[in-house]
DNA sequence: ACAGCCATGTAACTTGTTACATGATTTT
DNA sequence: AAAATCATGTAACAAGTTACATGGCTGT
């Protein structure tokens, strides 16, 4: 759903063409995001169908076939932008998931698969952090999209941590206790102040 | 890609019916995961197909009809379970990716809509809080689920204001630095270390 | 002339969603 | 007997992926 709303963005600026498009699309995301080209025609059509974009049809003369931004277009994305998409029901994260689900496989260690996915983590972090560092610092859209990989990666990494504890209190519960109290890993704390403003 | 895996994980305990696999997959998560039945039961038909799992043919006298994993199944589980998936191509996030195209959109401030997201990042943030609190503490699969929503949603959060502090340095450097620099939010660093181990 | 890129499209497939249809069993 | 719930399925659609087909234009 976000790919159809950032075409329109895009679009705002004035007319555009289907390849064009997509590589506008892929310098807004530092190159990080690919985009398919044949899911920019179709979405195209779709936003066409849906009377948010119309095409010039045909009577130009290069190869090119312009799409433009309608009224209803423009309405749609103000309201896109301005309007915080649901998130009432969380996405069902596949390493999430995993670790869920694997605490109800006999011989299968749930520390261990946690263990195998926070590696990965830290292995793709440092990945990230090398990248960015390395083309330091003219991309601006570049070092956001890594940053937010950074986050995205920073966040399940601590889930594991605490997923990690959890498992391991819930088993001291219902055995003997035998190492102690495990220490919970700290919870975010929603905050109410922005950094500025 | 996960509901596959997730419903061999469950199969892994012996045989089960469609619905059942719907129940016991959201109990696994807390009920914050609903599943659509109607999906239970075509990525059935395809893991029959792709003979990952068997279903007891009409046979047997309830109306239920059984599937059970296969060896190949197994095998597919077990390798599942134990390998992370391939995250080299970050996930195009909606928040993520409006605030990125937003920035080109004239008459739009991109402060404004980060700082509208990050309003409800807050929200949300406080509603699961809430609920966690609420329910405290018996079920453990439901604190996990919660958990993992609040560091996502946690680090989107923090996204969004190293994104603002990312723009409004870009503009500092482009116009005449009226406010002095602006501080750039801290990013998470890997760690090599794990909890425990 | 031919290789290579630019540009538009289409086809087939996967995952996921919502909505509906159809029986069987249980409850009231 | 009627209503509710259990249980299985199908249809239609949205979004995304990969792969392929087709032309036009450019450079050697």
């Amino acid at each position: 759903m976000s790919v159809r709303h950032a075409l329109l963005a895009l679009l705002s600026d004035g007319p555009k063409y289907g390849l064009q498009l997509r590589n506008e699309f892929e310098g807004r995301t530092g190159d990080v995001w690919p985009l398919n080209v044949g899911q920019v025609y179709t979405t195209l059509q779709r936003l066409e169908r849906d009377g948010l974009v119309a095409s010039s049809d045909g009577s130009e003369p290069g190869p090119q076939k312009d799409y433009r931004l309608t009224e209803r277009g423009e309405h749609e994305l103000a309201a896109w932008l301005t309007t915080p998409p649901d998130m009432s029901a969380p996405p069902r994260d596949e390493v999430v998931m995993k670790v869920m689900v694997a605490a109800g496989v006999r011989g299968v260690d749930v520390a261990e698969v946690i263990q195998v996915h926070r590696r990965y983590m830290v292995e793709l972090m440092q990945e990230w952090t090398r990248l960015k560092a390395h083309d330091d610092g003219g991309d601006l859209n570049f070092a956001l999209v890594v940053d937010a990989e950074l986050f995205r990666l920073d966040a399940l990494m601590r889930w594991l941590d605490a997923a990690d504890g959890r498992f391991a209190r819930a088993l001291h519960e219902r055995e003997g206790d035998p190492t102690g109290p495990v220490p919970v890993p700290t919870l975010p704390m929603p905050r109410r102040q922005g950094v500025r403003r």
